[in-house]
RNA sequence: UCCGGAAUAGCUCAGCGGUAGAGCGGGUGGCUGUUAACCACUAGGUCGGGGGUUCGAAUCCCUCUUCCGGAGCCA
């Protein structure tokens, strides 16, 4: 028998539908029973009157439980009470299944019940509103890059070695080739695809087993890394801020109902889109220094200077050229100054702190291969990676983008957990 | 790994040396417009584990475990 989708019901208003879902929330008043109905595409409030739906119909509707499965057949119609909004007015409804007790109830609960809880703290408006905007996001990206001439690539996820040596990894045993490890980033990899390309992205899971105790951190994550031949520091900054321009753009147009779900202030997202501020590294330490933080010239920003930097700029912020000794080995130095490297981090305004590492790359082999020298990194481990910067070497930057970081700060939510369907953090793996 | 905090009913918490409590959820009943509906009644507990102090410990001390928040590392 065919159904509609709740999301298409004002294309339905008087006519007779049926909808195929679940009980969100029951209410009874007398001779009137209350559904919050949903089905995945959104809720409906559902009213079914005793006369109309006969004694015994009415009494098995009563029965139903949270989260019960049923079927609904009746006619969608204005809300009576609430502009703007409709509701079913049931002729019949068939019962799925009576749900158990279902253990997350309408009253607050604790983070480490619900992520214990998280198959089914899923369906619960919030997760289920985080989630579609993770999915509009995901699509965005993806389509802001197939109409920037970028090709996908997908780096594997199985690894000889660290991209990255300084992070920790997750190891594996590879039958008789040693040992594997899970990626933590495909960067390296989409560099040999620019080569055949021109420009590439991978998007995928990355992992970190590092540990991380804090709400910006996951231990398996979503990276999309793009890389682009030719394209070199101001074009590679220019490209992740339209980018990020349009995503916010997309979010705005199509999660309308799920930021309001979220109670995310749509208008700072608005704001957001705008020109990116760009500043060096030098320049935020001093510019945080007048602000009372004792950061100096060598160091990282820390998550509080994050914090500052951005307040007051309704826009994301990148900050560009780092000192060389705190970034990867890869990044090319300022031909202006040798002390620095063309890698930029882009900052999220709200305090939701780095979303994008990008940088150029080093495009010369010797300079390449005396920073690994350097690093004491096993070069037989990575001729192929050398290899690009002897057979047609060309100048070109990249960039990762954090799915979830983006998410978070799209959603304005408060952890990152929320943001992915089943969060890995250090002291969690179940379910 | 470091620094804080927490663990009491299915859930969220109060109680902080003298007979284990509330709200929600569950059950039963009531109500024709409810919005985390409401009202009445009802069932539900080795107070995280182990050890100690005390006439007496959920409460004080030690220890272990688990979780939370933050830092660092990073996206």
């Amino acid at each position: 028998m065919s159904y509609i989708f709740v999301k298409d019901i004002k294309e339905h208003l008087g006519q007779e539908v049926t909808l195929k879902g679940w009980v969100r929330n029951i209410r009874h008043s007398g001779k009137l029973l209350f559904i919050i109905f949903r089905d995945g595409t959104g809720d409906i409030q559902s009213v079914a009157f005793k006369p109309e739906l006969g004694e015994e119909a009415f009494e098995a509707a009563k029965k139903l439980t949270l989260e019960s499965s049923v079927i609904l057949h009746g006619i969608p119609k204005a809300h009576q009470k609430l502009e703007n909004q409709f509701e079913l007015a049931i002729q019949s409804l068939e019962v799925v299944q009576y749900a158990e007790d279902y253990p997350i109830s309408k009253k607050e609960h604790g983070p480490d019940f619900l992520l214990s809880n998280r198959h089914l703290w899923l369906r619960s408006s919030k997760q289920w509103a985080v989630l579609r905007i993770r999915h509009t996001v995901y699509h965005a990206i993806c389509e802001y890059l197939n109409n920037n001439a970028f090709i996908r690539f997908d780096s594997p996820i199985l690894t000889p070695n660290a991209c990255e040596g300084t992070t920790t990894l997750f190891e594996l045993d590879y039958f008789d080739e040693g040992k594997a490890y899970l990626s933590q980033s495909g960067q390296l990899y989409l560099e040999t695809g620019i080569m055949s390309f021109g420009r590439v992205y991978d998007f995928g899971p990355v992992f970190r087993a590092e540990r991380s105790k804090t709400r910006k951190h996951l231990t398996e994550f979503w990276m999309m890394d793009a890389e682009a031949a030719y394209v070199e520091h101001a074009e590679n900054m220019q490209i992740q801020e339209e980018m990020i321009r349009f995503v916010i753009r997309s979010v705005l147009a199509k999660c309308d109902q799920e930021l309001d779900i979220l109670e995310r202030d749509k208008e700072a997202l608005k704001r957001a889109d705008a020109p990116f501020m760009r500043m060096t590294h030098y320049e935020v330490v001093e510019y945080l220094r007048t602000k009372g933080s004792d950061l100096d010239h060598e160091s990282d920003l820390g998550a509080a200077d994050e914090v500052m930097l951005t307040e007051g700029s309704d826009t994301p912020i990148f900050v560009e050229k780092w000192p060389k000794a705190i970034k990867a080995f890869y990044m090319k130095r300022d031909p202006e100054n040798p002390d620095v490297v063309l890698g930029s981090d882009l900052i999220a305004p709200e305090g939701f702190g780095e979303i994008i590492g990008g940088s150029q790359r080093e495009d010369d082999h010797d300079l390449l291969l005396s920073r690994m020298q350097a690093e004491k990194m096993p070069i037989e481990d990575y001729q192929w990676f050398l290899d690009l910067r002897k057979y047609g070497s060309v100048p070109h930057s990249g960039f990762g983008v954090g799915l979830e970081r983006l998410v978070t700060w799209m959603s304005g939510i408060h952890h990152i957990r929320e943001t992915i369907p089943f969060p890995r953090m250090i002291y969690r793996i179940y379910p």
